[in-house]
DNA sequence: AACTATATTAAACAAATGTTTAAAACACGG
DNA sequence: CCGTGTTTTAAACATTTGTTTAATATAGTT
């Protein structure tokens, strides 16, 4: 079929710096433009080489792209997972999670926004449904959160509203950013600090209103 | 300069039905696939008329897409401004925003991945800070809150963080739907049922968060 | 050194893009 | 019904896009 496979195709696939360098080249493109705001041309020359060598890595833009994305999905669930699977209490990993979450996201600010609007580009998401949510499920933390509303230590919520409490609260607040900013007047610098505050807000707020047993 | 000049520059701008239907066309596409996700072509298509067209109404598919997202921009902080400048508490304030909110999301669920997303993409979204801003002073919303701090029925919070927080409750349950869809395995009317039920947890939380006066 | 498999490049390809041209269709007052 | 201004169209234009080709460079093995 393809009289000229791809690189990985082959066996012994060592680790090329060109290929990490077309990767990570690809990932910060990609993240900031999106797949659509992107050309491969423009990959190739953030990574410093031609054109037709991003191809022969990867075959094509999309298979790159859904290596990115997959990767970023990967990172993105597994850092929850992490956390999810301690011996720690619920308001404990609550707690840590928005934590780190915040830290993350401070690093990453434009992760968030990819993941929701490649999600939302109906095309090259073929994400496999059941394949997170099992490693999710797989932390215990259902049960665990099943068991402290029988205990009545937790309100009566659906899982998925925690979760989407959790994630609006993290996330939304870097995702608009620079919409924030064009609607008030804030530096840069001066949001950084608001969403130093805004952490503190949040993990109180959450504790308290999911948690019958205050700190 | 311009041989051709759009239609707009000459005088008596009578509502063509088909400029309209440009319009429409070009917001159902943007709204949906963002300005790099269509070409000019997918417009017209959409609008059932010829591509150049739209550059005889709009001079060009960026002149087009600038107007339908400030447009987008005016409608949503519109919405926002016509609950603040009622005579209202602020308590109710808050619920009836939230209300009409999850509301107005419901049938426009497109909308805060747009401004958002197109926010991010530098270009194109020279938006003028100080004009809407200053629509939402003028409103004395944040008077009415300094107020409110000052008799402690409220607590000490940096307006900006109040804005996110609804914000984030609000319209993150929606930009997310693809997102949490693919994580967990939510079938489109339970997502509709859950997203209902999300809306009182959010009006519960805030207000018990933002106000010392329980009602 | 010659052979071979892999890496890299410049050039080409067809398709799609935003925009413009020039001509046709339309409306309508004189 | 002719003339004039507006609306609509098909076709062209130059660029850019994703992808492929074929040729060259770079090793490593015998």
């Amino acid at each position: 079929m393809f009289k000229f496979a791809a690189r990985k195709t082959f066996g012994l696939t060592k680790d090329t710096t060109t290929e990490k360098k077309i990767k990570e080249a690809a990932k910060a493109v990609f993240y900031s433009k999106g797949f659509e705001g992107c050309s491969s041309r423009e990959i190739a020359q953030a990574a410093g080489l031609n054109v037709a060598l991003v191809n022969y890595y990867f075959r094509s833009k999309n298979k790159l792209f859904q290596e990115i994305f997959s990767e970023a999905l990967d990172e993105f669930i597994g850092s929850m997972v992490q956390i999810f699977q301690t011996e720690l209490s619920l308001i404990e990993k609550l707690t840590i999670f928005i934590e780190k979450e915040f830290d993350f996201l401070a690093r990453h600010p434009e992760l968030p926004n990819f993941i929701i609007n490649e999600t939302n580009r109906d095309e090259n998401c073929a994400i496999d449904e059941s394949k997170y949510f099992n490693k999710v499920r797989e932390t215990g933390i259902f049960e665990q959160m099943k068991l402290a509303q029988s205990k009545d230590e937790m309100i009566e919520i659906d899982i998925a509203s925690v979760i989407l409490l959790i994630l609006s609260n993290c996330q939304y607040p870097v995702m608009s950013k620079n919409f924030m900013q064009s609607i008030m007047p804030i530096p840069n610098e001066q949001y950084a600090l608001l969403l130093q505050a805004h952490k503190a807000h949040v993990i109180e707020m959450l504790v308290n209103y999911l948690f019958k047993t205050k700190i």
